[in-house]
DNA sequence: AAAATATGCAACCATATGGTTGCGAATTTC
DNA sequence: GAAATTCGCAACCATATGGTTGCATATTTT
């Protein structure tokens, strides 16, 4: 993935709004746009806006399913924002660990 | 860490230049505000103030040292990032899993 | 067919964000 | 002590963002 997708899936989790509707999507059952939006705080319209920055974001998928629309969670997403930090947590591990052998030396 | 500190992290990573900025520290040596702001395509008081945005999400760590500040990164940060996305995954996970035992029932 | 439900579209608004420039101050270096 | 380096502060600007309201449309349900 590149650079700017990265920043993308972060800034699409980086908001208190959106990153409930990914936990409610990972926890429950399969939810419809309706359903998602409610509970927030915020008007279905302003709901909406930001489930669609998750849809551009690759982090949900959405499915018209006759007149309302399934909001699926793409794991994928996690999978890679998770393997993106990761990289990042090895190369400074193995930057401590050449700064440890030449403080030893 | 509360969902609104996950949130600050998450939203501190969202951007393509400071994403570039947290690579560059953990990639190599301990950087000055100056060297860290280099080569970004913006000023370095631009630069300056993400590096701000990044110190409030605690990504990174101020340190003067005489005439300049060093900027270190906060590894911590970064693993409870990956921590929580961790978890959103294992409770994905946990529901495939009761979905495929209801299926084969 | 009428009513209820679930959604879409568009205009609008206040504030946040990402960036700039100009200038001053502290610390090194020569 | 003068010059160069590194940084801070503040004002300013354009655009993005997060939210609202009003109204139209498609699909179920009764």
């Amino acid at each position: 993935m590149s650079q700017a997708a990265v920043a993308q899936l972060f800034k699409a989790l980086g908001d208190p709004v959106r990153l409930q509707m990914v936990q409610r999507l990972s926890n429950g059952a399969a939810l419809c746009l309706g359903e998602l939006s409610k509970d927030l705080g915020i008007s279905r319209q302003g709901a909406r806006k930001q489930i669609q920055t998750l849809v551009s974001a690759r982090v949900v998928q959405l499915h018209p399913r006759g007149r309302e629309v399934k909001v699926q969670l793409d794991a994928a997403a996690l999978a890679q924002g998770r393997a993106f930090i990761a990289s990042l947590e090895a190369q400074w591990e193995q930057r401590l660990q050449a700064l440890k052998q030449f403080t030893e030396q």
